[in-house]
DNA sequence: CTCATTTTGTTAACATGTTTACTAATTCGA
DNA sequence: TCGAATTAGTAAACATGTTAACAAAATGAG
């Protein structure tokens, strides 16, 4: 840091070395899904409907970190190729219910293997102790009050 | 994880973790920088060439996450504003340097104060030492080969 | 030296991020 | 019960993300 900085280290700041590391970590993964083709964007929407079942799209958007606006336009091509499916919720009928299909499950199981190499790959690198602490840590992080 | 899930909880997933812990530690910078107005990638490469000096593009993009395409344009904008310069590598016409203007370290210099405040909220909320832990798997998860 | 290759950056096209404004459905208090 | 406030989602506009194609300058093997 010379005397002309103003702010301290970006490698330690959070919030550029969280990008850092996530630039890191998404490297192979992005080659795992030019493959497919499929971003990252839907391919984390598969994984939370895969997790979740059925749920509406505010639930997508908080667990996938997306926005509203960038969901629905990504859910309208995503139906359109039949990776998951829409309705109207009956109760509420403000919602929208969203499912994964078996055709976009498919897409998931196809890639299993892939991402599991990946992640094995990373564990390996930086010891399963070490890789644990971080999730944990992070998972810490997201329950902080702002 | 039910019967139907292919892949490992979302939380689990380190790419997903990191996402989500970002967008927590973002959530108050965003505000901050909402009021200046500038965007998280102006802030990101006012800090760089702020640590940096005058560097050539490719090293703020590495740095700063962006592609060059990107950064392109939002250089455009910020010389522009007068907030950086760039000019012509003598040694290697390829090159353009940029370097940070007067008035792009006053904006850095007036969000100091609110920038303190939201690092010793977080750190206070965590810990030093988990952020500190924190910090440093972060930093080795980025030397980690892919 | 010379030409193929590499490096640095730009442009274009399209997807996604982000904000604001909006509609429709629901909730809640007077 | 009614109307204000809230919630879920969409539309539009502009910024940024991402890929492919390109140009110009530098490099390196022959």
């Amino acid at each position: 840091m010379t005397s002309q900085s103003y702010t301290k280290s970006t490698s330690r700041s959070l919030p550029i070395a969280l990008l850092r590391a996530r630039e890191t970590v998404m490297a192979p993964v992005r080659d795992m899904l030019q493959n497919i083709p499929m971003t990252e964007q839907k391919w984390r929407i598969l994984r939370v409907l895969d997790e979740l079942g059925e749920v509406e799209q505010s639930t997508i958007a908080h667990e996938a970190c997306l926005l509203l606006p960038s969901l629905t336009r990504i859910l309208r091509t995503m139906e359109a190729d039949g990776q998951i499916t829409r309705r109207q919720d009956n109760h509420d009928k403000r919602c929208t219910k969203v499912k994964i299909t078996d055709e976009g499950r498919g897409i998931l199981e196809e890639n299993l293997l892939a991402s599991l190499v990946i992640s094995s790959n990373i564990e390996a690198q930086l010891g399963r102790e070490k890789l644990d602490h971080l999730l944990n840590l992070l998972e810490e992080l997201q329950a902080v009050k702002i």
